[in-house]
RNA sequence: GCCCCCAUCGUCUAGCGGUCUAGGACGCCGCCCUUUCAAGGCGGUAGCGGGGAUUCGAAUUCCCCUGGGGGCACCA
């Protein structure tokens, strides 16, 4: 067990937990789940201006909901301030950063006049050799001082990426970077390296958006004495439709949102998954303890990975229909509430989910589809568009007549009893022409749950007014 | 501009030199079923970016081109 790997996931609070990071925590849980290793979890506020607290907890409300546990953390790196500057002054004193005075007005200014040139951008080396003198003298001046890690001259950094192989990069075309602020706060770069190496992480499992960052850490590692190298697994961008990297331009990408919208973790853990990965079977359904039994980084694809809303909504369609209907009603029961409160009853709506869960795409569709079971009846409104495609029907009239009268005289013991195709064979219609008419006027809308078990559901009072309310309004024309 | 990564149906992918007239899934289209439909069943449409090279043989190996993306912050 010596060698059991030791992962982390480390996200950035300076937002909600967003799909590319989701995925990114699910690869590194999968990896350590199926290895037997650790997952540790670790917050990177080492920019304290944009890091909220409220982002770290929501962070670990949405990693919770996913299901992914860590073992270890969170470790902030914002109470790790004085490893970082232990780090910066060993790297100072050995010489392999250096006391950078220029300002980030100026450090900008340089780098746009560069790119305007069609020079290269990036730190171009001012401050890089200055003598004790020099140094005193911007000092007295009181200019900011900020410190910069000083890339290797010549030659080249390589290192072999579990998914890529080898990657490899002239250190000429990396420039200096900084690695303390002007005021005294550690950078990303430093925090990261001296976690990583404090942490004994052996396995970096990250998007490929981090790639190049990947060399400069390795730098600072050997600077900082660190013989041992974790390997490194870029995993490729999930991009949206123009193949960008996802953000939020490209509609929903926080987690918080699928949550919101009635998502089963199941199901966004199960898409997310197979995102740039795949088991070695054609399976596509598979759940958490599947998924990290066949888990394999060599199985990650090389190529961006198109985030895909429907396929989306088809398996969450496929996990809805999978759950039993205790574990649905627990699920829905809080969104009901909120929406229908007092008005909810609690039978009617376990026969709606009953009827409703063949269909269901998301939790908060099928909600809002039962919509018609609690609302206060004088609140009942019909949809516009479902109204429209009624007025254009032919004998609507005459076929909301004839549910009516068959309504008014049926039993009404079982949801079978309400069979109302008798009445269009008699009228000589085809349900499928028409029966959008008593779907509308029933449930206010043309698209919804099966309307005999509606129509019970609902009761037989309520069925009667609401077809002769639609009944009334046709012939008023309003 | 410079550096890096990537390249099979619209999309996610299988394929790791012959079994590929390229397989599966989502979507789309059609048909069936049916209580309209957004469920189910069956079927169909659709792809190896281009050019060289290696080889008896290339989707699979190598090179070039093209295309796409990422990076080049006192963000991470």
């Amino acid at each position: 067990m010596a060698d059991a790997p030791r992962v982390r996931f480390s996200p950035a609070p300076t937002g909600s937990l967003h799909v590319g990071g989701a995925r990114t925590a699910l690869f590194n849980w999968l990896f350590a789940r199926h290895e037997e290793g650790t997952f540790a979890l670790r917050i990177e506020d080492t920019d304290v201006a944009r890091s909220r607290p409220e982002w770290i907890a929501g962070i670990q409300d949405t990693l919770t909901w996913l299901g992914l546990d860590w073992d270890e953390g969170p470790v902030l790196q914002s109470a790790r301030f004085d490893r970082y500057h232990a780090a910066a002054d060993q790297l100072l004193a050995q010489g392999h950063a250096y006391e950078c005075y220029c300002t980030e007005e100026e450090v900008r200014a340089r780098n746009e006049a560069a790119r305007a040139a069609g020079r290269t951008p990036g730190y171009d080396g001012h401050c890089r050799d200055l003598d004790a003198g020099e140094r005193a003298a911007l000092a007295t001046e009181g200019r900011p001082r900020s410190l910069r890690f000083r890339t290797p001259d010549d030659g080249a950094s390589t290192f072999t990426d579990l998914i890529r192989g080898e990657v490899s990069v002239e250190w000429a075309t990396i420039p200096d970077f900084v690695i303390v602020r002007s005021d005294g706060t550690p950078l990303f770069f430093l925090a990261n390296a001296v976690d990583d190496i404090e942490m004994a992480i052996t396995h970096v499992i990250r998007g490929e958006d981090l790639l190049d960052t990947t060399h400069r850490v390795l730098a600072l590692r050997e600077a900082l004495g660190s013989t041992a190298r974790p390997a490194y697994a870029h995993l490729p961008l999930i991009v949206g439709a123009d193949r960008a990297k996802l953000s939020k331009r490209h509609g929903a990408v926080a987690l918080e949102e699928f949550r919101d919208a009635g998502y089963l973790p199941e199901a966004v853990l199960n898409y997310l998954a197979l995102l740039g990965w795949g088991p070695e079977d054609d399976r596509e359904i598979l759940d958490r303890a599947e998924l990290v039994a066949e888990f394999d980084l060599a199985r990650v694809v090389h190529s961006p990975a198109f985030f895909d809303h429907q396929k989306l909504d088809w398996m969450n369609g496929e996990w809805i229909r999978r759950l039993d209907i205790d574990d649905l009603e627990r699920r829905v029961l809080p969104d009901a509430r909120a929406r229908f409160g007092d008005r909810l009853d609690p039978d009617v709506f376990r026969g709606a989910l009953r009827i409703g869960q063949d269909r269901a795409v998301t939790l908060g569709a099928l909600v809002e589809q039962m919509d018609f079971l609690f609302v206060d009846e004088q609140a009942f409104r019909v949809d516009p568009g479902s109204w429209e495609r009624v007025e254009k029907t032919e004998r609507a009239g005459e076929i909301l007549d004839a549910v009516v009268e068959h309504v008014e005289s049926c039993p009404w013991e079982r949801s079978e009893d309400l069979d109302i195709r008798p009445v269009f064979e008699k009228l000589g219609i085809k349900p499928r022409k028409a029966m959008h008419v008593i779907y509308t006027a029933v449930e206010g809308r043309a698209a919804g749950l099966p309307l005999f078990d509606s129509m019970y559901l609902l009761g037989r009072e309520r069925t009667l007014r609401r077809l002769r309310a639609a009944r009334d309004r046709l012939e008023s024309g309003a």
